[in-house]
DNA sequence: AATCTGCACAACCGCAAATTT
DNA sequence: CAAATTTGCGGTTGTGCAGAT
């Protein structure tokens, strides 16, 4: 379906374009079950069409549980604004410290409104920053960069989810000690940099501290299983009856429980965040009550993440698929 | 009412870094 | 230690939608 520049590899048989509900869900289903060790072999065994790259890219961009979507706050903004003045084009070193954002949501908001209104209100000040913005990102805070890119280093980095700086990086769920926190500190310097966006904004811009820990738990805890370097060497799974049965039986398990998700945050309730989080997901895929079968192909706004998907209606920012704080108004939203 | 233009979003590409063998 | 493989990042592009003309 034709998003994007044209594909340039010619893998024959790999579905390109929108991701489809269905799509969506073998990924999801796949992903809770055994984690995401293996980005590569990931989509042989999930049984789906897709290259690992487009698979991580989906999962880190809108399938992950503790994403929150909708509009930006406007102390998200002026936290973007002044972490890119900062950083320069580093997305995924800002996107860490905004939880539940993405790299490529950023850079999106950033190119589309947050570029121009930055270069408008100070003309003067956009030097380093209109270099880093207009292409030239290596100039700024060279400490900075070399700090965060150390601190990239941990799983699940990308989309930003698996390392918050400014906020609590919950030292109790985490393993690594001190290391970790050496390696933030000069993160946590830049944020005192931030004057006028000190680090309580940012922590407030960003109000899914330790959520961020259950996409890695979600992902590395389920690599941590150790169940995945067999996992890895599973055959090919029989897509129309296992993944399926995995899916009915999260679908089973969540339909068993209590939808009702408190919004607390602690490995212990992980678990219970995911159910809710992959019920609302499948309600948002118009998976939910009826059997999945029964979901043919629903147009691209009817997916999650798609245009359309983000609910304006609530000015605010509004998460639409993955946040129980919004759960209800979504649920009320998307029960009609 | 129809058409045009700009904006916003999602996805892909290519490269670089990190990790594994 | 070197080579190969995998992952992650940043840039770019195409499509759809909304507002303006």
């Amino acid at each position: 379906m034709g998003r994007g520049r044209a594909p340039c590899c010619a893998k024959v048989g790999l579905n390109r374009g929108s991701w489809t509900p269905q799509e969506d869900m073998r990924l999801i289903a796949y992903i809770q079950k055994h984690g995401h060790a293996n980005w590569r072999a990931l989509p042989r065994q999930a049984g789906l069409l897709r290259c690992g790259k487009s698979c991580r890219l989906r999962w880190i961009n809108y399938l992950r549980p503790d994403l929150r979507r909708g509009n930006f706050t406007a102390e998200e903004e002026a936290t973007v604004i002044k972490l890119h003045a900062l950083l320069g084009n580093k997305w995924s070193k800002i996107a860490a410290c905004l939880p539940g954002r993405t790299d490529n949501e950023i850079k999106n908001v950033w190119n589309t409104h947050l570029k121009k209104r930055a270069s408008e209100q100070k003309p003067g000040v956009g030097e380093s920053k209109g270099e880093a913005a207009d292409g030239d990102p290596d100039t700024p805070v060279p400490s900075l960069s070399s700090a965060s890119s150390s601190m990239t280093s941990s799983e699940g980095s990308n989309g930003g989810a698996g390392e918050q700086c400014g906020t609590s990086n919950d030292p109790e769920t985490m393993d690594v000690p001190s290391p970790l926190e050496l390696e933030l500190e000069p993160v946590m310097d830049i944020l005192d940099m931030l004057a006028d966006a000190p680090t309580e904004a940012l922590a407030t811009a960003a109000p899914m501290p330790t959520s961020s820990c259950s996409s890695s738990s979600l992902t590395t805890c389920a690599g941590g299983g150790g169940g995945v370097e067999e996992l890895l060497e599973l055959p090919d799974i029989d897509m129309d009856a296992d993944i399926w049965s995995i899916i009915d039986d999260d679908i089973a398990r969540l339909q068993q429980g209590d939808a009702t998700v408190p919004c607390t945050t602690k490995a212990s309730q992980e678990e219970e965040g995911n159910e809710w989080w992959l019920q609302d997901l499948e309600k948002e895929l118009g998976l939910w009550g009826p059997t999945e079968e029964s979901q043919p192909q629903a147009g691209p706004h009817d997916q999650i993440g798609y245009p359309g998907q983000l609910s304006e209606t609530e000015g605010d920012m509004v998460m639409v698929s993955s946040h129980p704080q919004s759960r209800s108004d979504h649920e009320a939203s998307n029960s009609e």
